[in-house]
DNA sequence: CTTCTTGGTTTAGTAGCTATACCATAAATC
DNA sequence: GATTTATGGTATAGCTACTAAACCAAGAAG
């Protein structure tokens, strides 16, 4: 458990440092987050964002503003429906998200070799486990919040 | 890898949920993290214990005079030396640390008892690969600084 | 048409940092 | 022993990343 809450902190501060996207602008943490999520759930309204993400729309709105301002994201309504707000990549943001994909599998690459080594029963054995771990967090996190 | 990170991200939440410890005062995320660091190492000096959690002396001296103002942790100068500061816990600071253990004891309990059910070889291969991801992650982080 | 609900934005306030300036004490140098 | 340098700690300003609450507008329900 020291490992994993260690991993957890090391990855944390990995995802803290904020990415240079041009000479003018950084993209943080919640930014990228947002960026990387607008890529991979294209048309969803601000509301689902908001779920998917597990924070408050307020949250949402403020961190579109700004991905807006830096012109790597648009808002638009569809034709029909006057109030509901979509989210897509803009061209520039788009290509910050390839590349981010990109660059996350290239760092990911000796995780995987590393695996290779081990025999197919092993593998799936830690699969398990990190879907008993990831259940297992799930349960507490309900337990927590029926407390309050 | 989506696993992991979805683990990450439910154990953040988790740790985010304040803890009461009096019918006046909530712990936050770091004054708790703070306070059982100190319970785990007593009589480090507060640069340590920045180094030790990975933040600014600054930020230890800020959580800690908060601590300090919710009475469960005391600072203590040694005879000899006028200028360094250590940290202990008070009584009431030592009955919440105690508190945190058992109930993290407690909580972990399922997990234990999960690992219980598989052979040593693949709880052995579970430590190594999380060994291995610790150490993957300590690479990364210093190879993002040096590009920095 | 009016009321209620839903979707979104804005604002104020907070935690949890960092960086910087600053002060005091200890250590090192002359 | 006096002066300089290094070290330990604190205080302040500023930032991200949220939340909660007030608010506004558009749809849906009555």
């Amino acid at each position: 458990m020291e490992l994993f809450i260690g991993a957890v902190s090391k990855y944390n501060a990995l995802e803290k440092i904020p990415v240079k996207v041009s000479s003018e602008h950084d993209l943080y943490h919640s930014e990228r987050h947002m960026l990387d999520k607008i890529g991979d759930h294209p048309a969803l309204n601000v509301t689902d964002f908001a779920k998917a993400l597990g924070v408050t729309k307020g949250a949402v709105s403020q961190v579109v503003k700004k991905l807006e301002g830096k012109g790597v994201v648009r808002r638009y309504k569809s034709g029909t429906n006057e109030k509901e707000v979509f989210l897509e990549l803009t061209e520039t943001g788009r290509g910050i998200y390839l590349d981010h994909k990109k660059t996350n599998d290239k760092t990911l690459e000796p995780l995987l070799d590393e695996l290779k080594k081990y025999p197919d029963d092993k593998v799936q054995f830690l699969i398990a486990m990190f879907k008993w771990i990831d259940g297992f967090l799930n349960q507490s996190g309900k337990r927590m919040k029926e407390h309050l």
